[in-house]
DNA sequence: AAGTTTGTTCAGTCTTAACTGAACAAACTG
DNA sequence: CAGTTTGTTCAGTTAAGACTGAACAAACTT
């Protein structure tokens, strides 16, 4: 946090406002309150931290950080010398979250492509089955380019934000 | 439901695959359940129907159709001599959804934005927030392409499907 | 009129998942 | 070694919302 109190409030809000979307899409709210929180501060944050500024338990703290992890939006950190885990937003996360939802999208289609195939060939539902996978290919597609969007605008920066800390090698 | 036990076992499994879908979706999993039986049968169903077949109450019937009203994705119908409603989909709902989609998508860029103007001018939060803005940003861009390859895609038969019904004037 | 069919509403139940506290194991410190 | 710090796990609580049954109003039928 800063010492300006007005900037308090404005991360704050932010911070609500990220567990607000990431609830929309399927993660807890403490999970995008972390999320929100790396984005703002932009330095690794400690777990102790996390719990104590977001003022929920080290439990929910875990539960987020590996589901945040498992997606690939976050990263753990070390710092030498001391024993607690930080945390810092993964190289590409949006690239990274668009990546996880065309998946599951491209899986959509994928299901609805089986039921038609399943399908007797004269059946007239197969026309609409058809058009609701075509949705979820054109979505698919949609979120495709919108990767090579991204991909192309985040020239990311690649210097570490805080010399001291090293990537945590997990599995 | 069709003489074939094979293809009726075929489409309680698709409705089940839309069920799950609009889960994901944030619809309830009655909601998609209509939403693809709808899909499978293609014609018009009554609403006593929805709820015998899908074994779930008139209630839930009642606040599902509700949703799927609402957000434009079926339409009810009215059949002459006959005192049911009756519900198709809508002319396009594929559509329909990805516009819902784009606007919340939309909103959350927005929010975001909102938040850097509300930045002073030299923080060092802002270029991390505009990444996530950025995001949100493409994304929509990308869903409202999905929709003109959609729109291009689906010259919509404006044949009604069935004579008797008419179009229900709500509101 | 009384009775039926229809869809909605509302209060309450049920389900699911988020979240917590406490117990725990591992890694440290003194 | 005993004691501390750290993150995870697990059993249980809480909260949110999906779903139901019953009461209801409106539109019919007889």
């Amino acid at each position: 946090m800063s010492n300006d109190p007005n900037i308090d409030a404005i991360r704050s809000d932010f911070i609500e406002k990220t567990g607000l979307i990431s609830q929309s899409e399927g993660l807890p709210r403490i999970a995008g309150r972390i999320f929100g929180m790396l984005i703002f501060d932009g330095q690794a944050v400690a777990f102790a931290d996390l719990a104590t500024k977001l003022e929920v338990s080290r439990a929910s703290v875990s539960s987020s950080i590996r589901l945040l992890e498992e997606r690939g939006l976050i990263k753990r950190m070390t710092k030498s010398g001391d024993r607690q885990d930080y945390f810092r937003l993964a190289t590409d996360p949006y690239a990274t979250m668009l990546q996880g939802l065309q998946k599951r999208t491209q899986a959509n289609r994928d299901e609805i492509a089986e039921t038609i195939q399943s399908l007797p060939a004269n059946s007239e539902a197969a026309d609409r089955l058809n058009e609701y996978a075509k949705f979820h290919e054109s979505k698919s597609a949609a979120i495709i380019v919108a990767l090579e969007t991204i991909r192309a605008a985040a020239p990311t920066s690649s210097e570490p934000q805080n010399a001291v800390l090293k990537e945590h090698q997990n599995d």
